[in-house]
DNA sequence: TAAACAGGTTTCATTATTTGAAACTTGGTT
DNA sequence: AACCAAGTTTCAAATAATGAAACCTGTTTA
């Protein structure tokens, strides 16, 4: 049978491990099953596997899987290790503090968008369970601005990926509106999302860029239509953009950091 | 040579991502080498597939492996699937506000406490840097009072994986102690830390029970001994045992939840 | 009450993948 | 130029994965 991971088995559990995710919910065997590429006792034994491993967990009562605990613990490590948060967080209160508005930063995985941090000006805020989200790159105001900044083989490669849905009237819905946007915003740079994902909902996008130029991340500021317009989110364009800088420049120097596995405040 | 993981070929590449992740920073090849017992190839290979897979992050400027992206996403599905995150929240967000002190949620994972999620009661939440963090079962506020409602066996289990480091000089330092503080835990319901884990820092914690009496989680809130004592956080008893119950209706309620992925307020 | 059934689990000979000693690169030192 | 450490590739042998078929087990239907 044709090859449908690579990387052999690992591939293939990990993509097992996907498809539950991907549910969104509980999931039976058979609906695996259902919609896996691999035979019964195949399936079965990787489903096993995986659970054993606690990257997948059981529901005996309900008979389901969802995705395990102990990629909670390993994505710990890795949000702290592997994305910008650590270095951004100070700058990130700071501009939350200074614009009073929703305020995330966001990285790209594969051709998505996934969102790593998020500052909610009001309520106390309910981050996790936006952290680790993943959006669409064409309709969000992070999305464009780091596609913008890509080399041009990068952007023609995530372009084709992605699917040009409608969400809204607004939505680029080609790949050559998303072409022409993407040039208005090299020449600015800095975007908006015009509510292209979500009606009512606007924002300013800046990438994070190292002075090479290559694309760290992106900071947005959102906001509402009933509250304000693009030219008052246009106001916070100087504030981001210093915010940027401050985090390529601590991204930059953040080389080796001093290892101590200093145990700050205890959780 | 002995069975190093069982599970095959998939727990042997998630007992290197656990490696991986166990060095807490960025880990060259040759490092994760001379602590694995595999051989050099194959050791690379798995390196390599988890690096193909996302599961690790290559940074080929110090040639060094980080946990990767994807298990942020992963994760971002297993906290709102398989933790009872989703459930407490807002029973933590009314428990945060009341009480106006530090809350954290955890749960059991293997012998160890994880925390779920938290609320801090001053500064904008720095939340997603501590949710996924592990501590030790046997001198946490959460950690024992979820110990002290497991079942005789599930006990003695997990105190034999306890390292019983002593953290400050109040921490309990042997499996008697430990099974003391734990009766007398059993008996009023509820338990503290005593500045067990680090010196300063004291707790009172509740655990989260279905009805049947297994334990779900714990809550804690969290003071210093600068801003008050054990007997002012007994206080708190009270709205604990209330909100842990809320939390434990929700969650016996909450069987099959309406499956639409109702795509909420946009990230 | 039995028969059929759906969903899940196990068997076992076949097949494909993993394994690791050794050899080989590559980039940096003496 | 010779050496060395770290990382990478080769390839035959050893092992683990594979999946058709058979088998459970609890539930519904005749």
């Amino acid at each position: 049978m044709g090859r449908v991971t690579g990387d052999g088995t690992v591939g293939k559990a990990l993509e097992v491990l996907d498809q539950v995710a991907a549910f969104g919910r509980p999931v039976r065997f058979g609906e695996l099953l259902a919609q896996s590429d691999f035979p019964k006792p195949t399936l079965y034994r990787f489903v096993q596997t995986l659970t054993n491993q606690q990257m997948l967990a059981y529901d005996p009562e309900r008979q389901t899987y969802t995705p395990g605990l102990r990629l909670v613990r390993l994505a710990h490590t890795a949000w702290d290790q592997s994305t910008l948060a650590p270095v951004a967080r100070p700058h990130l209160d700071a501009l939350s503090k200074a614009v009073g508005e929703t305020v995330h930063l966001a990285q790209l995985d594969h051709a998505q968008v996934l969102y790593i941090d998020k500052r909610n000006a009001n309520k106390p805020v309910q981050m996790y369970s936006q952290a680790g989200k993943v959006g669409p790159a064409y309709c969000t105001g992070v999305g464009k601005v780091m596609l913008a900044f890509l080399d041009e083989d990068a952007i023609e490669s995530v372009i084709e990926q992605q699917s040009f849905h409608g969400f809204t009237e607004h939505t680029l819905d080609s790949a050559d509106a998303l072409r022409a946007e993407l040039h208005d915003i090299r020449q600015n740079g800095y975007g908006f999302d015009r509510e292209e994902h979500e009606p009512g909902i606007i924002c300013v996008a800046m990438p994070i860029l190292t002075s090479a130029g290559r694309v760290l991340g992106a900071l947005s500021v959102t906001s509402t239509t009933s509250r304000t317009n693009l030219a008052g989110l246009e106001a916070y364009v100087p504030i981001l953009r210093e915010t940027a800088d401050k985090i390529t420049r601590d991204a930059q120097n953040w080389s080796f950091p001093d290892y101590q596995t200093k145990e700050t405040t205890g959780i």
